[in-house]
DNA sequence: ATTTAGCAGTCTATGCGGTTGAGTGCTAAA
DNA sequence: TTTAGCACTCAACCGCATAGACTGCTAAAT
């Protein structure tokens, strides 16, 4: 990236601080009343010119003031930002949320996502930890209709699935317990390539309907899907609506969708745990967020359990805040995984 | 209600079908471009001004054409639509896709959300069936870090919770399986009523400990808030922030909103299970929702499994389809929960 | 008593021209 | 290199006129 003068700096800065409080167009002259600089608004014009030239600001029309372009944002953040670390204050309110009771991990997670919704004012999405090699807790059989059986997995970590199944003959839920018991002392503490190996192993030794359950476990922990999509949780819509961005209708529609379907996440994603990532514009290839940014971050443990955290908002993000909120509320979060998963 | 002439119906019928496919105002002409009534525009014009005096229609302003209002809409519901099955091809086309897999409870609520939001263009609300008086099947306690403890209750019919308690000393887990062993021997196929009465007949025997587990557990089986707030699926608001009404920003604010918090469920939610209810512009009570209807049905097993299913969308809404696919939905999903929770 | 043709009246939507004002870009001087 | 000064541009706003879509009413027809 092309490297620009101290005041080039500074007037950048200015321009985006402006632009992200009052969404309208950066004047020369009202960068020359913020102060902090010492010269006349001509000289701050010529400046912007070259700012433009550059890449780094642009111009809605030939008697508008600047605004910052996805390349200036972008070097605001890399370059000029620094690493701002959360305030005390907003440390404790944040903190002091998130101790106010024991609750499920998916509590935790709509909690994580208010508050970023709320301090953030953006709309927030958190994922919830999806364990890289699960291990099977517990596995129980329970019979409800003549046929059907609900087949409940406990994994390590707390997580749980359910599956329905099919009998072909009759069993009653004795016999079912017995199955549960006798796979429950195969299979506990076996990620899916323990529970295969030890099925190939013992193979003479299982029935069919025993085969049939295996083979819906292998299903279960083995699937991609192992978050099911409602795992997502959401908050703040209302509250990123508000912004100017979206008054125009189709802008909003586009972020709506996306955060209806967010399956793009994983396409985005790629921080690592303990960094942030920010992501300008749909950084060019999401087209239809390209007047929203968000700011993201994985928590949990890399290699064992991860989920994400992050706001969308609109590029006109206050990056600094959201960036140190975000990092945060990572961490508290790992914190989390780690007493819910052990270490 | 007022008794109108077989003519007035027929207006009124049409004023409020052209309006809902059109959402503009409906004019005399338009009316009788449409065939059905052989008057002069004249006619059909004093026809409108005495429906109009009769409250069910009124007039944007004074030049424009006319427009239902929400008493205009509930008469149109409940005298003028008849007991609207839905068609074999559109239940074919539903029942096909509920067909395709046996999937989590979760993901049939969905799923549901996702054919009503498709099949209705609106926005749609399903939420998990709750159990009146959850019975016990199983609990289990997971030793995570030194002083954390995992508790998983499973409910019969599959339900899930967990939540974490704090360890006053470190406890191993093979105490804590005996612990979970004991507890489940004690209260298994009990409800919340059964385990007090059970802990006090036996009060001497149980430490510390143990108290503290079932207090939790009392908390989990007796609380309101059995159904975690993430167990409501939505879907659809995509589509139905395209329509007409929430261009306006107001509206479609209040629309999100409603959407993010649906507390509000609750207080609308008057319909038994077999029955369909309609909301016609929030009835009045709901400011926010004034412009638009919900078309609701509850799902389930009355005094034991109940849940919601719905449709937001505008006034302008076709109730025929609407009210013929949602109870069509409910009566799978209740055979769904009859599957999964036996009968 | 109803129905209807005809017409005046109403109100929105659209388009046009003029004005205002904020803000730039350029030039020439400091 | 900076700056004062000025011409130029363009969105936003306003007022005004016009077109056209409807209604409501009246008086005649059925």
């Amino acid at each position: 990236m092309e490297s620009l003068t101290a005041r080039q700096q500074t007037i950048l800065s200015l321009v985006i601080q402006q632009y992200i409080g009052s969404a309208v167009p950066v004047s020369s002259k009202s960068i020359l009343e913020a102060g902090g600089l010492i010269v006349s608004s001509a000289t701050i014009r010529n400046e912007m010119a070259a700012l433009e030239e550059l890449g780094f600001l642009t111009h809605p029309h030939t008697s508008a003031g600047r605004i910052p372009t996805d390349k200036g944002y972008r070097y605001f953040v890399e370059r000029l930002l620094g690493d701002v670390e959360l305030p005390l204050n907003d440390r404790n309110t944040i903190r002091h949320q998130f101790h106010q009771a024991k609750l499920e991990m998916a509590q935790w997670m709509q909690l994580a996502a208010a508050v970023l919704a709320r301090s953030l004012r953006s709309a927030a999405l958190v994922t919830s930890p999806r364990v890289e090699q699960p291990k099977l807790r517990h596995i129980e059989l329970i019979s409800t209709q003549s046929q059907l059986v609900l087949m409940i997995v406990v994994f390590q970590g707390g997580s749980v699935r359910q599956q329905m199944l099919t009998l072909k003959e009759q069993m009653d839920q004795s016999a079912l317990s017995q199955v549960a018991n006798r796979l429950n002392n195969l299979f506990v503490a076996q990620d899916v390539s323990g529970v295969r190996s030890r099925t190939n192993e013992r193979l003479i030794n299982l029935n069919d309907f025993e085969l049939d359950v295996i083979r819906l476990l292998q299903d279960t922990m083995g699937s991609d899907e192992r978050t099911p999509t409602n795992e997502i949780f959401r908050d703040g819509l209302t509250e990123v609506l508000q912004e100017r961005e979206f008054e125009n209708q189709v802008e909003a529609n586009a972020l709506v969708r996306a955060l209806e379907q967010p399956d793009f996440l994983n396409d985005v994603m790629r921080a690592r745990v303990g960094t942030v990532q920010v992501v300008i514009g749909g950084e060019g290839r999401w087209r239809e967020l390209s007047s929203c940014s968000m700011v993201l971050a994985r928590y949990g443990h890399e290699g064992f359990a991860t989920g994400t955290v992050g706001v969308l908002g609109p590029t006109r993000m206050h990056y600094g805040r959201a960036i140190s909120t975000v990092r945060y509320v990572a961490d508290l979060m790992s914190d989390l995984v780690t007493d819910l998963y052990g270490d």
